[in-house]
DNA sequence: ATAAAACCTGTAGTCACTACAGGTACAAGG
DNA sequence: CCTTGTACCTGTAGTGACTACAGGTTTTAT
């Protein structure tokens, strides 16, 4: 499989796969006599694990963990477990804040009577001390 | 105001409002003898406007277009109100990606018999096609 | 055989900071 | 007035996770 096959099956783009084997996330593969990379469907399945990992907001470096322990095969569930709910943890922060921000955003909005009037909640709403 | 005083009254660390300087953020402020930046009032409110926009998620150039309309004083509210709007519904749609993380990682999680069985759902989920 | 597409390497740019190195200024106490 | 310690200065480089480009080589299809 060349690298463009790859990226087509993974939606991951040719730049980002060759990074990915500059970082060590990817191996470097075997290559043709004029030296085209040529992944197989390890590759493939790795690529995979890569995408939805980083989808799910995981790191390069907790991938590469995550990767180093099943490559071992010490895929001791419970050491990504822990990993995984922190990592939860933290999305249940920022989707707090997320909601924060759509609340003040909205709010402001709707105070906003699109007219020239000399003074503007939005502005009003981001320059205050409340809030 | 020292930059030290200006830091600590908006929370902004003296590093990034050096920063904000460098790219044209904030206004180069009047100098002391020895060349230490002399902040007054209204950088106070400026730089107070700017990291409150970037808590709501506001990039540095939608600021500064806030501002250069501030700057004008031709503070036309519909302009930003549109700014705004479309703002909100990227974070809306941040939202949602972030949701459908957090339901993925807590059903991952949940499936997850801590023991050592052999095979791991939670790099199962991350590995194939489903989901 | 040739032309177009895909691939290669290496470097630099993005965003919004953050960290550091190596030097200068200022405020307080003696 | 002098010293000491803190705060400040400039400039450069690093972060994470890519993305974009320039300038060259290989593969594939006609």
């Amino acid at each position: 499989m060349s690298i463009g096959e790859l990226s087509r099956q993974t939606g991951c783009k040719i730049e980002t796969i060759r990074y990915y084997e500059k970082t060590g996330l990817m191996p470097a593969p075997p290559r043709s006599r004029g030296r085209h990379r040529v992944y197989a469907e390890e590759h493939l399945k790795r690529l995979t694990f890569i995408r939805r990992g980083r989808d799910l907001g995981f790191s390069m470096d907790q991938l590469k963990g995550f990767l180093a322990m099943m490559d071992a095969s010490e895929l001791s569930c419970g050491e990504v477990a822990v990993e995984v709910e922190q990592h939860l943890v933290a999305v249940r922060q920022r989707l707090d804040g997320l909601k924060r921000m759509e609340r003040t955003l909205s709010d402001t909005l709707a105070q906003c009577h699109r007219g020239g009037q000399p003074e503007c909640p939005i502005i009003d709403a981001l320059q205050g001390p409340t809030l």
